[in-house]
DNA sequence: TTATTAATTGATCAGTCAATCAATAATCAT
DNA sequence: ATGATTATTGATTGACTGATCAATTAATAA
């Protein structure tokens, strides 16, 4: 019936999409539910995205594009690394990524990972911005030792996201976030034992630390 | 035809249901497929097992027993506390656990865990587990630190198991091993500016922490 | 042997679902 | 208007699969 131009109809699709597998916590969400969430025919969903799979990532593709606003919002103010440290997790522990269906999706998407090569490249980008952002935030403090700092930051993450995640009594995400702050601190009090372990791993991924935030585009 | 007990060809079957979801990385091999992995009708599988689900907990439940022992394992020669969170760590990423079947198994838990209180239930006992067996490790050094570090141990673990357990490039998990000492001795510096925030995390769950490494059972 | 129990099969049912496609309806350009 | 283009439908197909069950076979006991 009522006709609409291509873009918003898949916003559309990809956001039913989101919101039935928040509804249901897996991935065996029909695409005639989808389609039916949506307000369309299961054969329009065909129609936009060539089969599952693909509906599937472009809907992993939004979350991640919302993950990215966030941080890109919140790390503007930010103005020292302590600050910074505190945008990138509050984003991660926010309420856009915090959200059932965020939930839902991430925890699937990273069981489609392990089947999805095209998943798993998704996968990658998000965690090499995430390690990205954490080394230019860490590197004031921590020096030489950012990137090895930076991938415990980061493993942090994503391993207390999915346990508060998990968690029917977490209402919301500000203890991760808290717990990511101390252990920041705790990596950059001076007098570390770990010095001398981590000289090796002064840069140890030479096509891995870029100096900014990274703003790299999920496609490809 | 060739007529076994009962309790070997559960396990049979078990050992085929976690090599099939190894081999294919989801949970929607069939009870057929798994069945014939193992060498019996499908018929038997539906015999021993109700459901699909069942099966499912039952092979997780065998994945977190072989875990388990592990930790049992390596824990008995360790003496000092160092020692003790070593083992943990390389019980963590070791060969058990890190097997590409153990991987695809943990991975599609967590997701199973979204819609399945059976499974969450499970995920809770090795959560506890871990955060017990963690927080009697860090007592002597963390002192009434320690449930909140453990906390953060705990997540770095899954976060960093979850981390290299997607990357293909990642041969073995000792590298997550290493973080996770690091981690471990960043925590236990002295002079931590944590300490004055951590103040309100004395035994924050009441419940929770037992002196001793739990061997708690699975069933319930 | 014979009766009883336990293990095992495989055919079958009833339902589901991804993907296709021919047909229709709305919009636009001329 | 007219034709071309784009959006949309929904019926259909073909393959698959969880679960059931009556029948069969092997082991055990009497």
């Amino acid at each position: 019936m009522a006709r609409k131009p291509e873009a918003e109809r898949r916003s559309e699709i990809i956001d039913a999409t989101i919101r039935e597998i928040g509804a249901t916590g897996n991935l065996n969400v029909t695409v005639g539910q989808i389609a039916k969430s949506a307000g369309v025919s299961s054969g329009l969903a065909f129609h936009y995205f060539k089969d599952k799979d693909t509906l599937f990532l472009a809907a992993m593709r939004t979350i991640l594009t919302n993950y990215r606003r966030d941080v890109s919002i919140l790390m503007k103010g930010a103005t020292t690394p302590e600050k910074r440290l505190e945008a990138i997790a509050n984003a991660s522990f926010g309420l856009t990524s915090f959200r059932r269906e965020a939930i839902s999706a991430w925890v699937n998407f990273y069981a489609l990972a392990l089947r999805s090569p095209d998943a798993r490249r998704l996968l990658y980008i998000y965690q090499r911005r995430l390690h990205s952002n954490l080394v230019y935030t860490l590197r004031p403090t921590c020096g030489a030792r950012a990137p090895d700092v930076a991938r415990r930051i980061g493993g942090l993450i994503d391993g207390l996201y999915l346990r508060y995640a998990l968690d029917p009594q977490a209402t919301d995400g500000s203890e991760g976030a808290d717990h990511i702050l101390r252990a920041a601190r705790a990596e950059q009090t001076e007098l570390h034992a770990n010095d001398a372990m981590s000289v090796r791993d002064e840069d140890p991924n030479p096509m891995d630390p870029i100096a900014k935030p990274q703003e790299l585009n999920d496609n490809a």
